[in-house]
DNA sequence: ATAAATGTGGGGAAAAGTGGGGGGAAGTGT
DNA sequence: ACACTTCCCCCCACTTTTCCCCACATTTAT
C-alpha cells in the first residue's frame, strides 16, 4: 500500500529518486502515464493490467472512452527501477504535467501520483479547504 | 479500547512518545493521517484498512472521489513504535495541526487524535461550554 | 525504600536522496 | 562498411535524513 507525500526533485537527466518506501512494491515492474488532473500517475504491473482490462472493455463507440484510452495508454512507459531506486520521466510526460525540478510524489493506496510542487500545493490548499464537505461524504460511507 | 487524555511533548527530531496504555494495541503497526478538524488521527492497522478500503473502491473517475483519496492517503504515515514507544510526525503533518512542542494526545475508543495542546484546549472549553445546547442536537441523533 | 516503568533527550551508524562521470549500444550520415 | 554522434544505463561520490541505541529524570508500583 502507497501512502504519504514526499518531496523529490527531477535532476537534469530526468531522473526521479522513488519513496524508498515504494520501492519494494515496484520492484516487479511498473508502468508511469498521464493522470486525470494534469498530474502523472505510477502503477504496479497489476494495477496496470486490471486497469488496462478494465479501459480496454469500454465501449469504444463513446467519445470519451476514446479519450481516456488515448490519454492513458499513448503516453504510458514502462519501467524499472535503476540501482538507486529511480525512475527516468520522458519529457513528455514531464510537459504534461509541468514538471521542472521539484516535485511532489504521493502514495494513494494502489497508485503513485507525481505533481509539479506548485500544482500539488494548490490542489493540497483547495483539498484541505473543502475538508468539510468532504466529511459528509465520508459520513455516507458509514464511517 | 483507548481512553484518557495525555500532555507529551514533540522533540525537535519530531517524535512523540505514545502513552503506554495504548502501545499494545498499536503493536501490529498504525497509521497516522490527517484529521478531519485540523487534528491528527491514528488508526490501528485494522481500523485503517477498513477505511482504506472503502475509500479506495470509489469509482476514480470521479472528481470528488479521487480528492476524498488525496485527503487520506497522501498525508498518512504507516509507522511502527521505537523501542521507547515513539512515533515520528512528518513536518507536513505537523504544519496541518499546528504543532510545536506541547501536543495533547486524545484517547477516542477506537481512535487515538493527537492536538497541538492550545487548539485542544480551546476546543475543549468550547465543547464544555455548549455541553447543554450538544445535548440537544445529541438527542436529535438518537442518543 | 527499593525497584520497575514511563517520558524525554542526544549521539552515532546506516540508509536515502542527489549529482556527476564514463562506457556501451543504437542510430545517423557519409 | 565505417566513423561519428547521441542517448541510455551503470557506477561512484557526497550530503542529508532517518533509524537505532544508550542515558537520564521523573513517576508509579511493590
Amino acid at each position: 500500500m502507497f501512502l504519504g507525500e514526499f518531496q523529490h526533485t527531477v535532476d537534469q537527466k530526468g531522473r526521479l529518486a522513488i519513496p524508498a518506501k515504494f520501492r519494494e512494491e515496484l520492484a516487479g515492474g511498473a508502468v508511469i502515464t498521464r493522470g486525470l488532473d494534469k498530474c502523472l500517475v505510477i502503477y504496479p504491473h497489476d494495477e496496470w493490467n486490471a486497469l488496462a482490462e478494465q479501459v480496454s472493455r469500454l465501449p469504444q463507440t463513446q467519445p470519451n472512452a476514446r479519450t481516456l484510452s488515448r490519454l492513458l495508454f499513448s503516453g504510458a512507459v514502462d519501467f524499472t527501477l535503476d540501482s538507486q531506486g529511480r525512475a527516468i520521466l520522458p519529457q513528455y510526460l514531464r510537459e504534461y504535467a509541468a514538471i521542472s525540478s521539484d516535485v511532489a510524489v504521493i502514495g494513494l493506496h494502489q497508485r503513485i501520483e507525481v505533481w509539479g510542487l506548485e500544482a500539488w500545493n494548490a490542489v493540497k490548499f483547495a483539498t484541505e479547504a473543502e475538508g468539510g464537505s468532504l466529511a459528509e461524504q465520508l459520513a455516507d460511507l458509514g464511517i
